[in-house]
Parts: C-alpha cells; sequence; structure tokens
RNA sequence: GGCCCCAUCGUCUAGCGGUCUAGGACAGUGGGUUUUCAAUCCAUCAACCGGGGUUCGAGUCCCCGUGGGGCCGCCA
C-alpha cells in the first residue's frame, strides 16, 4: 500500500492560531496513526504578506505542542521556478492565458453580476486576445494577471468527512493563478505542491472546500493525480462565526504565554470536533495517536469554549510534578521579590489545585514574595467585631504562635495550636480569618496554617503585628 | 444574491432503526466538607429546529422548509 502523506500548509501572514494548530494536529494525527509522513510547507507566495517573523512562529509553537513533521518547512517562495514551468507549459497549451483587464473593471462587474443574481465570474474578455495583441501588451508593461482556462463541468470529489460534494465549475469560470510568471498564487501552488510532494491526504479547514474545485480542474489540465480530501469543520467563536483576528487574539502565543499547557491545548482542541466514541475527555498525544479515525470527526463547525480550555488545564497543572510546577511559575513571579526555589516548590504545591493557567501564580502568591501586602483594615474584620476585637485576636495568635519552637514550626503543628486555641473560643473564624489575611492580604488565599508554614515563623508574627497596628484600638 | 456545507442540553458531544422516560463532560444552580478561596463528593437545571414521508417502529433513513455558517480576491 502507498505511503500516507498529509501536510500543514501555514501562510506566514499573522500569528499562528488555534485554528490552524487544531488542523496541523489533526494532519499529524492521521499522518502518525497511519505511519506515515507529515510534511509541513510554508505558503508565502504573498510576498507582501508573508514574513519570517510569523514563519518563526508557527514552527516554534508547532515544536511547542510537540507536533512533529517529518519533511520541511518546505517554502514556496523557494520554489518560483517550479510553478514558473508549470505556467508556461499552461500558458503554451493554451490552458491559461494573459488577462488585462483593469482591477476596478473586474470589481464592477462582479457588484453587477451579483446585484443581478447571477454568480460573479470573469467574462472571459481577454480570453480571445491574439498572441500580437498580447505580445504587444506586454511590451508595453500593461498590468496583467495570469488566468486559467477553466473547463465548464460538474466536479464530484469524495470528501472524506462530508462524502461526494458537487459543484458546477461553470458558476466560477477563469480564475486568476499567476500575477506573473513568477508569482503564482494560492490555488496554483498548491495543486503543484500537493503533487510534488506526493500528497495523499489533504486535510485542511472547511474554508477551502470551495476551492477544491478549482484545484482539481488544475490537476487534471496538468495531468496530477487528485489526493483524497478532508475538509475539517470550522473552529467558531461565541457568535458562532469563523474564529478570526475580529474575536481578539486567539493565537497559540498568547495563550502559550498566559499558560496554558501544551498537553491541556492539544488535548482540548482534538476534542473540538472530534471524540473516541465514549465518554473519555483526557488524552495525552499518543493516545490521540492511538484512538484517532478521520470517520469520528463532526461535521458541524464547534464553538470555541475557554471555560473548557480552563478545565482541562487546570487538570494537567494538577498532574504536574510539582518541581515542574514550580519551574514553569517562575517566569509569572519575576519581579515580585526574591524568590528561592525551595519555597517556590512550596508556593506551588499549595497552589497547584487552585490554578486554571500558570499566569493566575503571580496574583493568587505574590504575597509570599513581598512585604507589601497593601490590603484596607476592613478586610481583616470577621463578622460583626469591632475592630479592637480583631486585635485582641491577633493578639491571641501572636501569642499562640510565639511559643511554637523554631524548630517545630510547621503546618500540623500550627494548626494544632490554633485550633485548639479557636475551639475554646467558639468560633474558629475570629481568629483564623484575621491571621490569614494578615498573612495575604487577601480575601481570598490558601489556609492560614500552611500560609504561616512557608512564610516562618519571623514573618508571620511580623505580619500580624503589622496587622494589629492597623486596627483601632479604641 | 449565487454556490457549497451544516443542524441533539448555554457549550463540546454520545447516539450509526427498537435497549432514548436521550447518556457524558464543561458551564450554571443547590448542598456536603470548610476560617476564606480552591480542590473534592452528591444532587439539580437543561436538547433531538419545523413539516411531510419510508417503516410495525425515527433523534437515527429520504424530501421540503427554516435557521446557521463558509466561499464568491491580482489573500491563503
Amino acid at each position: 500500500m502507498e505511503k500516507i502523506r498529509t501536510r500543514f500548509a501555514p501562510s506566514p501572514t499573522g500569528p499562528f492560531h488555534m485554528g490552524s494548530a487544531r488542523t496541523a494536529l489533526f494532519n499529524y494525527l492521521f499522518a502518525k496513526k497511519e505511519n506515515g509522513v507529515l510534511v509541513l510547507r510554508i505558503e508565502d507566495t504573498d510576498k507582501e504578506r508573508s514574513s519570517p517573523e510569523w514563519e518563526k512562529d508557527i514552527i516554534e509553537n508547532l515544536k511547542w505542542l510537540g507536533i512533529e513533521y517529518q519533511e520541511g518547512p518546505i517554502r514556496q517562495s523557494d520554489r518560483i521556478q517550479v510553478y514558473k514551468k508549470h505556467l508556461e507549459q499552461l500558458l503554451e497549451q493554451g490552458r491559461a492565458y494573459y488577462c488585462f483587464c483593469p482591477q476596478e473593471e473586474l470589481e464592477a462587474q462582479r457588484q453587477e453580476q451579483m446585484s443581478r443574481g447571477e454568480a460573479p465570474k470573469y467574462k472571459g474578455t481577454c480570453k480571445t486576445l491574439s498572441k500580437e495583441e498580447v505580445q504587444k501588451k506586454l511590451a508595453e508593461k500593461t498590468d496583467s494577471v495570469i488566468r486559467f482556462s477553466a473547463e465548464s463541468k460538474t466536479i464530484t470529489f469524495k470528501d472524506l468527512i462530508r462524502g461526494e460534494v458537487k459543484f458546477d465549475t461553470g458558476l466560477t469560470g477563469d480564475f486568476v493563478i499567476a500575477k506573473d510568471l513568477s508569482s503564482p498564487l494560492y490555488n496554483f501552488s498548491v495543486v503543484i505542491d500537493d503533487a510534488e510532494m506526493q500528497i495523499t491526504h489533504v486535510i485542511r479547514g472547511e474554508d477551502h472546500i470551495s476551492n477544491t474545485p478549482k484545484q482539481i480542474l488544475l490537476q487534471e489540465a496538468l495531468g496530477l493525480s487528485r489526493p483524497i480530501y478532508a475538509h475539517l469543520p470550522l473552529i467558531l467563536a461565541e457568535d458562532r462565526t469563523k474564529l478570526s483576528k475580529r474575536h481578539g487574539d486567539n493565537s497559540v502565543a498568547r495563550f502559550k504565554n498566559e499558560g496554558y499547557l501544551s498537553e491541556a491545548i492539544i488535548n482540548f482542541l482534538a476534542l473540538l470536533g472530534w471524540n473516541p466514541g465514549d465518554n473519555r475527555e483526557i488524552f495525552s498525544l499518543e493516545e490521540l495517536v492511538k484512538e484517532f479515525s478521520i470517520e469520528r470527526i463532526q461535521k458541524a463547525g464547534a464553538v470555541f469554549n475557554l471555560k473548557r480550555l480552563e478545565w482541562i488545564n487546570g487538570f494537567y497543572i494538577r498532574k504536574m510534578p510539582i518541581e515542574k510546577l514550580a519551574e514553569l511559575c517562575l517566569p509569572y513571579l519575576k519581579g515580585v521579590g526574591d524568590i528561592p526555589f525551595q519555597t517556590l516548590q512550596e508556593v506551588a504545591a499549595l497552589h497547584q489545585e487552585r490554578l486554571k493557567k500558570l499566569s493566575e501564580i503571580s496574583e493568587i502568591a505574590d504575597f509570599f514574595f513581598t512585604e507589601n501586602l497593601g490590603y484596607p483594615k476592613e478586610m481583616l474584620l470577621w463578622k460583626d467585631y469591632k475592630e479592637k476585637d480583631i486585635a485582641k485576636a491577633l493578639e491571641t495568635v501572636a501569642a499562640v504562635v510565639s511559643d511554637i519552637k523554631e524548630k517545630e514550626w510547621n503546618r500540623k503543628k500550627l494548626e494544632e495550636v490554633l485550633l485548639k486555641k479557636a475551639e475554646e473560643i467558639g468560633d474558629k473564624g475570629y481568629l483564623l480569618w484575621p491571621m490569614r489575611v494578615a498573612l495575604t492580604g487577601k480575601k481570598a488565599s490558601a489556609g492560614p496554617f500552611e500560609v504561616a508554614d512557608i512564610l516562618g515563623k519571623e514573618k508571620t508574627i511580623e505580619r500580624i503585628e503589622k496587622a494589629k497596628s492597623l486596627l483601632d484600638l479604641g
């Protein structure tokens, strides 16, 4: 059997986004599952919009996500001569021709056709130009493009996800395949490359489905074989339209920077439009490779649900070894203060089950590394107690805590003595709430025993005294 | 407007003619645990777009309608 070859073919015209990442993932999963090859092809024929910066972004983030390709990156801009050869061939055969129609004129025609309820298509004005006329205009450097002389027929292709799809190419007309011999356009270069790179399966977004008949027509004209197509459902925003820049920054880099884990993103993306057929929700890349099947890909578009991504991310954070979590959290705490790794590990462990994304560590645990807590004194108040009562509570806490020997300072001991005292009083919150606020400066945080343990005796007492000094002893 | 694609809880989805009084997950709500937050456990809310067929029987097959989306570039 012929070896399966898929390709991921992004254009480096902007940040690598989640939609592209999912397309890349599905190509990877399919190829890997079938023991095939994934080719990375950079579609940078648009010289104005493409940039090496975005190419780098694609490559780096694919790597970060763990999506490996076996061939490439192959840059289309390095293959201009190849396309030129085929372009000349088509021109020679009369399957393509130069078109000198001004863009404004064509735009006006399109508008008119649409308003008349017709399919907008090129009328073929320049198709009948004589060789001499063409040569003359070319010599005069009249603006021109190269059009494909498209056959008018019904194209039927089998889509692995959608079944049989039919198009009437008579509605499309002669489309532009190159700006000039050295500037091929998407539909043209894609056909050449998929054939030359022996791509067996073209797996891409549904937004390309209407390009497919054009590409098939070109394949037929060039005598190239037709790959098998699979058009993936789109990833949608909340408003159910295609996820795009309009909806804000959905780049992979953004999610990476916010502290989403690659495992979580992969897992989330895979389940957006695909499922294993049972109730399992958690999959590693390796497991996905094993379970993946193109038949189980959904037909309808799927809304990108951030809450679900957060849940999956939190799940992976909770499963992570502490040392690794601490390491990953470090960048988000830079600039907060001095951070001993030992302390960082303890802090990471304490907040592991509280994090939805790594970046949250800075607002949730910054108080460990700074003395500047800056909370309003009202925050120290528990229930209806007066300031002087709360001051008394803090005094009690300070006293109880001071009795603990330095070497006995741990959360178990703290809990033991403080809880004992709190139970004597009868209202645990009366002692523990102000203590916790004094230590953290936050309404919501990890528990006071754990925090005091990590902070150490000296800092703990210091912060309690500081809190007490804020209160009116009246 | 033309062409194409699609249609089960708010969202992601299971379901491939009878086991569906439609299952799971996220979110929401209520509760247990608890000094706050989180985690966790339990419970709860919530859907087959409409109409015709086919069939003994339809969420599942067919048709029409409706709705949504994609494309209609000298972008990809």
